[in-house]
DNA sequence: TATGCTAGGTTATAATATAACATTATAAAT
DNA sequence: ATTTATAATGTTATATTATAACCTAGCATA
């Protein structure tokens, strides 16, 4: 038990790089982009890259942006919980910005095509593309 | 006017030959299984796919599944309508179907989102990766 | 010590998508 | 009929994104 404990909260030293990258990017970064910023510190092969991304997206911090190709930090605590499933984006295609947010309609959805027996859904992608408010001035 | 009409109604060689395929088809089909199965259709390379499906995109015909970068046909009328915009799919990993479906709280919430101010979408990108019904028995 | 598991290193290659530039077809306008 | 504008096509090369395969090291525990 200490050990999986210890697993789960400890991230290894390619993977905090990788973490500290994205949370200090507002918005998405792509593999390969984080292979350049982390060059100097060790990175040099696109795979280390995609081990740490997916370790990270395992544990609900990082979030993969499917219409981008790309990568951003979580913006809640943790999407820990079962938000990581049912996460939802807007993208600004002016600013590059993303916001995270959480709808229960979506949440409620997800649960009624379960109940009713028609999909099982382990995975949500959820994405809205269009103009931020700050673009849109 | 005519020109205008004839234009979004006839489709080219080239991209009728693709629109049948991807109607022949319940699962996704990549630009590059779609070129490989046209190739002696006159098809020799990706550009030429990706162009019939961008059009077929525009149209309204053609939905590309951003999970999976691959391409199926619209499973309602056509989604020439604003659908077109919101269009959500079951993908499952079984057995590769899709189902595409609308959702009144989807359109409610982009609206809620451009009323409020926040948020102008152009696009919604909604895919729910899981088990069908079939799969699960 | 042996075993198993996770992480990391490295090279090569697969899979997906677009740039750039030249040519042809079509329909509308003159 | 000729010109003009637009959409479509052809072709080669290249950019971008992602994974396969294989090997090594660290570390916890049976």
């Amino acid at each position: 038990m200490s050990t999986k404990s210890k697993r789960s909260k400890e991230l290894t030293k390619k993977q905090t790089l990788v973490m500290d990258l994205l949370k200090n990017n507002k918005v998405p970064l792509s593999a390969y982009d984080i292979l350049d910023k982390l060059h100097d510190f060790g990175f040099r092969a696109p795979l280390q890259v995609y081990r740490a991304l997916d370790k990270l997206i395992e544990l609900g911090l990082v979030h993969r942006l499917e219409t981008l190709n790309a990568f951003v930090a979580c913006q809640h605590k943790n999407c820990e919980s079962n938000y990581k499933k049912t996460t939802m984006f807007t993208i600004c295609e002016m600013c590059g910005n993303v916001h995270e947010f959480v709808n229960t309609g979506l949440i409620k959805l997800v649960k009624f095509l379960e109940n009713d027996g028609k999909f099982k859904t382990s995975r949500t992608v959820v994405e809205f593309k269009g103009v931020c408010s700050a673009c849109t001035e």
